[in-house]
DNA sequence: GCCCAGGGAATCG
DNA sequence: CGATTCCATGGG
């Protein structure tokens, strides 16, 4: 990774990364294309644009502090993908998906918005999720740098379930409710969550109302970091019945989350990856 | 009116 | 337990 300061940018060549569709696969939903390869979004309350040319990122108006304090962690840089992509190539479909989306990573998103965010995203599409996500940071986010912050569990705690009315989230507005409630009142202690046994972790997250298997699965690896995390949904569960008969290979259990992301991306941007008779239900 | 969206909970057998 | 059924919502 080969760092340069242009201006008020900072540039970045890495390679094996795509940011379009790193932030474009359904783990994050605070970022939007600008058009012209720029996106522009926030993590936390932090602002940023950027645009990817070639293997050269360039994070505008980005001091070489906040990249290494923040965004060399949030894109997960630090991380040798090369190395974990290796135990993929075992297999066709595995392979594929790499040659698809391998250039996906799996960002370090803060727990708490994740945990938001996949409430949200239950029975629900990637552009409606973000437009209850945008409502959510404007109705109790704190203002920040031309935008809104995510609003913290204490001021989502504060709020009435017709407060959220303006959020149009429907049956899952409760259960956002319920997450803050224990969140903010200590019940449930996030931070301990990046440790604990994984088990345990998924018991504590499910004690939420409108946490199922997915959502926790989803938080775990998307907002811990917990790469062994499983999110299975429809489109993974056809890939294991079609590809996988015999259960998910152990060669890439280790790193099963970004296996699946990796497959995900793939079998729904390919229909040719799965089989008529296996694309519905 | 119908279908869809990266579920969850309740209720069986 | 696993499988099935019901539920609840807004957008196109």
């Amino acid at each position: 990774m080969k760092t340069t300061v242009q201006d008020r940018h900072f540039i970045v060549e890495i390679d094996d990364f795509s940011l379009a569709d790193t932030l474009d696969c359904g783990q994050c939903f605070r970022f939007e294309p600008l058009g012209g390869g720029n996106f522009r979004g926030f993590a936390g309350n932090r602002p940023l644009t950027l645009r990817q040319e070639g293997n050269r990122i360039t994070f505008y108006n980005t001091a070489p502090e906040e990249f290494e304090q923040h965004w060399k962690y949030y894109f997960d840089f630090e991380t040798d993908y090369q190395t974990i992509k290796r135990d993929f190539l075992q297999d066709d479909i595995l392979r594929k998906s790499c040659d698809y989306a391998g250039g996906i990573r799996i960002l370090n998103q803060d727990p708490w918005e994740t945990l938001c965010s996949f409430i949200i995203s239950q029975n629900n599409n990637i552009p409606r999720i973000k437009g209850i996500i945008d409502r959510l940071c404007s109705l109790c986010g704190e203002e920040c740098a031309c935008g809104y912050a995510f609003p913290t569990p204490e001021a989502l705690a504060g709020c009435s379930l017709d407060d959220l009315s303006p959020l149009r989230a429907g049956f899952r507005a409760r259960y956002l409710l319920d997450a803050a409630r224990k969140v903010s009142t200590g019940k449930i202690d996030l931070p301990s969550l990046y440790t604990a046994d994984l088990d345990e972790a998924r018991k504590t997250l499910r004690t939420i109302c409108g946490v199922g298997p997915k959502v926790a699965e989803c938080v775990l690896l998307f907002g811990f970091h917990r790469l062994e995390a499983f999110p299975v949904d429809v489109w993974i569960k056809r890939a294991l019945t079609y590809f996988y008969q015999d259960g998910f290979p152990e060669y890439a259990q280790r790193y099963g989350g970004i296996a699946q992301q990796y497959i995900f991306h793939y079998i729904r941007n390919c229909p040719e990856a799965i089989p008529d008779e296996y694309r519905r239900k």
